[in-house]
DNA sequence: AAAAATATTTAGATTTGTCTAAAATTATTT
DNA sequence: AAATAATTTTAGACAAATCTAAATATTTTT
């Protein structure tokens, strides 16, 4: 067994890892917000992992993953990932609904299973959402991927990932047509409100808004 | 969601479904061996259960569930089994290595995951150990299988089922070369110790003993 | 640099599932 | 049918994970 923390820590684990990446340093309320909890249970979990020395953590002063909640962190975004894959490509999932359920995958313990899951799906490198799946080792393969909003006018790309998972941008992306893989190019940027004009092959072009815009990443094709 | 029972609950559901197979009314020590733990424990839980509902139970009397537990039970058992399945065929593993992920795996809530799986895997009626999967309704497909004890001399059968998946059972098993399809005959019958005489094709003849004739189950082909 | 607002932690409760030790009930012997 | 043994339940405690309300720190505003 590789480690034995419960479902509980591995969500809070997961969870720092993730605002980690983008923050730098996490807070108690950036944590609680996104696990839908309150800031007094994350102090809580926050002592027990420091004990565990999961994590870097002075009181009142935020705190990020040590090395060895990193490796942890990476076996449970790995887990998620490959479940991901599985449930879209075998079992006919829908892209944008197998969030929860992988929620749930990424908390079976055993090693084997999630190595011989890798095997049959034929190592994947990206999940369904475009997200990069870490290797064996933690290893995340690299992904030349750019912002939309950075995208030069008129370059032809593909949608490669997205930035978020919430309900609400899914059913967005859902009603626009806009999955992973789907190709698209800018033909102009409005200065005013920093939207963008898109065109995809066999459509009609469309505005999306900045915040749309910075949420999709694309790689250029 | 079908229901929602926590992973406690839904064991102890899943064991006093399985006492009470052979048993009738099941009794909180039965329990208690089965699920590794205190007889005061299942006392507390049977309580909690009996308030669901899920329970027929007066104290000191024993126990059976209700046709609502029978429902849920079965849910389980479909899911374990499908897992099995899914663990044997599709990722390779051995089939007396699955049990104790597969007792992981029941605990996952999503009905469509399950619903899927059971498409992708073809619907299979049998797991890798020859138990019986009930469907969507809970129907278990009917097993014209006999125990190896009572099948008669020189009839050739095939093994469809074993009783236990105790780990030393497998090792057994895995020892003597016999598995769920092996074909076998039984060459005679000693009444000393009821002790049977064997023969796979291809080996020559040896004595199994009549607790390990007892667990196994076959078909005549 | 105080005051006000915000963020974080502590203190004390609650729920779930477990335990040990003692009491109550049922079953088995003598 | 008493006495003994075994089983089951109760009573009280504990660990994990959460919560509310109050206290303490930090940050921002004036």
């Amino acid at each position: 067994m590789t480690h034995n923390y419960s479902v509980a820590e591995e969500n809070y684990i997961k969870a720092i890892y993730h605002l980690q990446q983008t923050d730098g340093n996490v807070t108690t309320n950036e944590v609680a917000a996104e696990l839908q909890t309150k800031a007094a249970s994350v102090t809580d979990m926050l002592k027990k992992l420091k004990q565990k020395k999961i994590l870097n953590y002075e009181k009142y002063q935020g705190f990020r993953l040590s090395n060895e909640g990193k490796k942890i962190a990476l076996i449970i975004v790995r887990k998620h990932r490959l479940w991901e894959y599985f449930l879209v490509e075998k079992l006919q999932f829908g892209w944008d609904e197998v969030h929860e359920v992988a929620e749930e995958l990424e908390h079976i313990t055993s090693t084997k299973l999630i190595d011989k899951l890798d095997a049959f799906l034929g190592n994947p490198k990206f999940d369904p959402h475009g997200d990069p799946i870490p290797d064996v080792n933690g290893k995340i393969p690299s992904q030349p991927q750019i912002n939309l909003i950075d995208l030069a006018v008129n370059k032809l790309a593909q949608v490669s990932a997205v930035g978020s998972q919430s309900k609400e941008l899914l059913e967005l992306l859902k009603h626009k047509k806009i999955g992973i893989g789907t190709q698209l190019e800018v033909k102009k940027k409005f200065a005013f409100d920093n939207s963008v004009e898109i065109k995809i092959a066999g459509q009609s072009s469309f505005n999306i808004s900045q915040q749309l815009a910075q949420t999709l990443f694309v790689k250029p094709v």
